[in-house]
DNA sequence: CTCGTAACGTTCGTACCCAAACGATTTCAG
DNA sequence: CTGAAATCGTTTGGGTACGAACGTTACGAG
């Protein structure tokens, strides 16, 4: 039971505070939905079962998109998993150093450099993703199959219409 | 034009590989919609409205909070926003080193602390505000009137079920 | 009263997170 | 060929981000 002001006491609030000026409470109150959502969902599912194997959320998407793809360049890496090249070389020295995946530097251009799982990173993720996924089946419970496919394909209309600059 | 793949190549790439397994993918590729969602959202916020102010993201809500409950204790304000209370302290301290928010300690009960905007600090958000919420309205512009109510709708109801533990 | 307990905000250690600067490598124009 | 420009992954510096431990303050049972 949060103590917190729920999402509709924020938007009456909101109305109270502002309603002089000409603005989109719409797309206000469906971004802040948005937000604490994403939140809420990624900290039920690190809490049950990331930090219980000792995995940061960044961290298991990075293992998770190389489960997917078996084997990708780091910039790839980075973009899918939606963190800098950067924040991607601290992560992946933790994970290197719990020897769940590999670098792979190309002899064909040295620059490049692939990540790939270990053996130990498949098992973990084979043990895992299972549960992960029962998790995110939970939560996803209490929506009505429609409203779902409704929501997904409007997140992904949001995602192009922010990405395109 | 991200280069990365697509939530579509995501989804499908995800199948073949663990096709054999029971796994509910229609609330995983959900969820991984609800993720990229919400981080290239706040990405597109932070780059053409908080960065030029030089604000960071939850610097910004913790203003937008304080901008609209007028005044709050410290651990309304880190729930409401959604971090925890010791990040807060830090991100408090950033923000009353530039003189936007400051601290009010209780006189009736000595271990509450709360915060306010000060002047400065309501300045900044009635310009920035109006800029902010354009870009939200354009962010969401390219969805219906009706997905967007259900998108809400079932966000507002994922963290529900995320936070009954 | 008074001591145990609970609640508050802060501090601490570790890990992420980004943009910018960087050195190494490749590419391409002249 | 050769040097300028582009691209790669890494490093750097400052700012979140968390849980746990902490010191302080308030409260409640006896």
């Amino acid at each position: 039971m949060p103590d917190r002001h729920t999402l509709a006491e924020v938007e009456r609030a909101t109305r109270e505070r502002v309603e002089h000026l000409p603005l989109d409470f719409t797309a206000s109150h469906a971004l802040l939905s948005l937000y604490r959502a994403a939140n809420a969902v990624r900290g039920r599912l690190t809490n049950t079962v990331l930090r219980p194997n000792d995995l940061t959320w960044t961290g298991f998407l990075v293992l998770w998109t190389l489960w997917i793809w078996d084997s990708m360049e780091t910039r790839e890496v980075a973009d899918s998993v939606g963190i800098s090249k950067g924040t991607l070389t601290g992560v992946a020295k933790t994970l290197m150093a719990r020897d769940l995946i590999e670098r792979i530097p190309s002899v064909e251009d040295r620059r490049l450099v692939s990540l790939k799982l270990t053996p130990e990173g498949v098992r973990l993720m084979e043990e895992i993703y299972p549960e992960f996924n029962k998790t995110e089946s939970t939560i996803v419970g209490d929506v009505s199959a429609e409203h779902l496919t409704v929501m997904t394909d409007s997140l992904r209309t949001l995602v192009e219409s922010s990405e395109a600059e």
